[in-house]
DNA sequence: CAGCTGAGTTCATGATCTAGACTCAGAACT
DNA sequence: AGTTCTGAGTCTAGATCATGAACTCAGCTG
């Protein structure tokens, strides 16, 4: 987990791939709406795309240049869980200003990340529960 | 959601939350599973005191002096679903050595975090889904 | 009273971040 | 063909933060 917690939990990380996955995918773009420094956010790319979460390609829409484009891979879409956890956590404990939500669109229903239990049941946080590693 | 990103996603922070939501309450016990520098997990420990997710009391055993314990407060508690996404995208991207689980203290089952829509059905990340903010 | 513990501080050094200016290639305009 | 514009970074210098090791300091404990 460590691994994970190193790419993942770093101050921008998230942020850049929670803004991928709000559709910005130019460099300048997610510059300009993440506000993370022009250095770091080209470090930052480089790392994500190393660690296979975001994928880059060359895109040329109609009419217009081609540009680097910025996507979320297969295990960039796996963070969405996540993102959706701490979007919820944010927005009870800090009342979050911009409220981030995923929308399914096979009904636009609102969709939530939340405990469930081998048994079947959906299961609180604050149910009792009990953490362990496995090695 | 900034705010809640720049406490949670900052490299050691939610390192720490794993480590006392598996049961380490010292200090010293805390720096020496985590590996966090003294200085750091200092630091970190009053940051997330003051944001209120742990809270310290001082606890004394039996027969044992008193010492300082670190504790999950509820916003505390409310990051595990947060946790429990971040070790199974970890134990699936990264094959962890160390696998985190939660289990249901009712039943004995293994918990996981899943997206679920208002809908009632669950959902996968793969699933269409859109992202968007709701100022 | 001597020594141990737990919970931090301090310190010197090294790594990272930051804002803002700069570069550079390819496109588009003229 | 030459000029201007864009997009995607890089460079730089100063500020901030992290790191490991040693240090402090109060409250036990023997």
């Amino acid at each position: 987990m460590d691994e994970a917690l190193r790419l993942v939990a770093e101050r921008w990380a998230l942020l850049i791939v929670r803004a991928v996955s709000l559709g910005r995918r130019r460099f300048d773009e997610l510059q300009a709406s993440t506000g993370v420094p022009r250095a770091v956010l080209a470090d930052r790319l480089r790392r994500l795309v190393d660690a296979g979460i975001l994928a880059t390609r060359s895109y040329r829409a109609p009419g217009r240049r081609a540009h680097a484009e910025y996507l979320l891979t297969e295990a960039g879409i796996d963070l969405i869980p996540l993102q959706a956890a701490l979007a919820q956590w944010s927005e009870k404990h800090h009342g979050s200003l911009a409220r981030l939500d995923y929308r399914h669109v096979a009904c636009g229903g609102r969709v939530s990340a939340v405990l469930v239990c081998e048994c079947g049941q959906q299961v609180s946080p604050h149910d009792r529960l009990v953490a362990q590693v496995n090695d």
